[in-house]
DNA sequence: ATTATATAGTTAGAATTCTAACTATAGAGG
DNA sequence: CCTCTATAGTTAGAATTCTAACTATATAAT
């Protein structure tokens, strides 16, 4: 089967950059899932989890973009970690309309108990390369993301 | 309002590895949709047509691996553009599993009128660095996939 | 030959995220 | 004070992708 010789050796290395990109957020998300099966979080819910541990009192908006997700989603995960006793939510003294998410005693466990896990995956990426590599992997993406920024 | 200033200020360039990739991942797929929205086409159904252009006769075994999506998702995918014509599946000649998949005319014509897409979020990128550091970006981006290969 | 195992593909149903539309509060301008 | 606009958040419903389970074909082993 020839066509199968052709695409069985696939060098989706050469794709385009989107595909690249996409192959290693893919890859990395994975990893972190097949780690997080036993506590029964999704990979977006314990991404949550973290920001919110590192940035009590943050708003549903600034999550929508440091999730990168759209905010009715942001409205959904937080119900669903609300519903799980994790997070709760405060009305702001000062503006009416925003509502700060803080975590619960039960959400900072979580997120303690499941923090280690990026730095699993960032050690495992790092064993591969040199530390000049990973640092500039770093700044090269920062560097790709700020041509699109919108602001 | 001191947390705003915090957060506005938000230093998503300082976080995991794990959401740099995803933020880049979201961005360019937002930069495609974009582009996408008046063709109706979504991003992974314009990227499917893209791989078959290239590899006529594919399984949906092996888009599975490129598309970087669960084979389910790919049945679902290709009924989808079946549905529309744009591609055709037949039975492969010699092993009666694989079912090969192939543009029609339509599609043909799909792929070849948005196949540009890739280049021009492609050319952005590169207009934000030198060629070395495009060059660069690639090669860790396959170098950090690597590390996870499960073959 | 026949059974066992591996691979390809599909179906069914659930979960996540999306778009569009709505409510509510704040701030600016007349 | 009232209206207009911008921002925060939610609701409703659709679309995409997932997991689990199933069918079908091919390959290997006894």
């Amino acid at each position: 089967m020839e066509k199968e010789t052709k695409t069985e050796s696939w060098q989706w290395d050469q794709g385009p950059i989107g595909r690249l990109v996409k192959t290693g957020y893919i890859t990395l998300r994975r990893e972190v899932e097949d780690m997080l099966r036993p506590t029964g979080l999704t990979h977006t819910q314990w991404s949550a989890l973290g920001v919110i541990r590192h940035y009590p009192g943050i708003t549903s908006s600034q999550l929508e973009h440091i999730l990168m997700i759209e905010r009715p989603s942001v409205t959904s995960l937080m119900n669903g970690l609300a519903n799980r006793g994790l997070i709760i939510r405060k009305d702001h003294p000062q503006d009416g309309r925003f509502k700060q998410i803080y975590l619960t005693e039960a959400g900072m466990e979580q997120a303690h108990a499941t923090e280690h896990f990026a730095a699993e995956v960032e050690g495992r990426v790092r064993e591969g390369m040199t530390a000049a590599e990973f640092e500039t992997l770093r700044q090269l993406l920062v560097k790709m993301v700020s041509v699109f920024d919108k602001t």
